[in-house]
DNA sequence: CCAACATACGGAACGGTGTTCCGTTTACCA
DNA sequence: TGGTAAACGGAACACCGTTCCGTATGTTGG
């Protein structure tokens, strides 16, 4: 195993391209041929370098999560409380959510193809809510008994189908929740 | 407008009962063609009498919709405060979803399919919504800005997944929600 | 530079699902 | 009981995810 073959490695870098185009065009449930077709590939060659939908997802915004997970520690350490910083954080999840058309949706299928999505999430993210929550609740502004992955979900559900409806508001939605958390 | 045909009326029923046990088993996604086996029709029968699936859902669950709307009034004039009867209220409607394998989602779906779904439910349970909210906000309880159909929305997504995972609760997050309503 | 080998590619093919359409059957009524 | 309109069944089509294998291509040792 020594290195990629270079139409490996542009072919890889081509999908990225066409993926995260595609993702802002037409949602990440945009079909796969759709995404082979922008790149200029066959579907193949697509499940071959991203075998689940999970993959292509994780490898597009993996930039964007790493910087919600580093801005964490940031906040905790600028905000005027720990509340307040969970709730900036929170803050930086809902736009990244929000703004990935259907993104939301499928961080909460239970379809086993996006198992590696939701660990991807859990595992970068979680430990700095877990934080967050923390502090906020030894500084006791917060109910003590609030858990980091019950959380993530429920923000994570209330950003389903924002901008669908100018009517709902998923940043107004996740504040109500915020604020339902204190002492 | 004459009357229907008996075997038209007959398959009507079965097709309900069906889909009643076929959405209890398999959730309400569950495929066309299984409802159409297990009530031993075509599946063109199926489109003939309810042409989307949110015609089946809504004739399937159409009495406790229904029932959990009649039960708004009630509430409020049974409990301690508004706030108490929203917050119960609520409940029922939870309960409703969560007991129904993949209703939250396909409620929240952006698929045109699903518009009748939607306006169903909003029709029927968003005046009942909206009372409560106007009393709990005439008595000072709660912030007087949160619409009834943002909030039920909201607490329709926060139902999503409910029973996929056990360390997520709906109703625990609902009960958050409720909470950050409170002035 | 050139085989020859491993790697990667493309897209046909398959299975599953929603939806439509039309030839056939059946209930109703005169 | 025969004729008609309503209703039925399921084949057929479209779309999508996924797999698979014959073909093409980059790499490397000679």
């Amino acid at each position: 195993m020594v290195e990629k073959r270079a139409d490996a490695r542009r072919n890889q870098a081509t999908l990225l391209s066409a993926a995260a185009a595609a993702f802002v065009e037409a949602g990440v449930n945009v079909p796969v041929r759709d995404i082979a077709a922008r790149a200029g590939v066959g579907v193949g060659t697509i499940y071959r370098h991203f075998p689940t939908r999970a993959d292509l997802i994780v490898a597009v915004y993996h930039h964007q999560i790493e910087a919600c997970a580093e801005a964490g520690p940031a906040l905790l350490a600028a905000a005027e409380t720990p509340h307040a910083a969970l709730a900036e954080w929170i803050g930086l999840f809902v736009d990244f959510l929000v703004t990935k058309h259907g993104l939301a949706g499928a961080f909460h299928s239970d379809d086993a193809a996006f198992q590696k999505l939701h660990s991807y999430f859990l595992d970068r993210l979680l430990p700095v809510c877990a934080d967050l929550l923390k502090a906020a609740a030894d500084a006791g502004e917060i109910r003590p008994d609030v858990g980091a992955l019950e959380l993530m979900r429920g923000v994570g559900n209330l950003c389903i189908g924002d901008g669908d409806d100018p009517r709902y508001n998923a940043r107004r939605m996740v504040g109500f929740l915020i604020m339902g958390l204190h002492t």
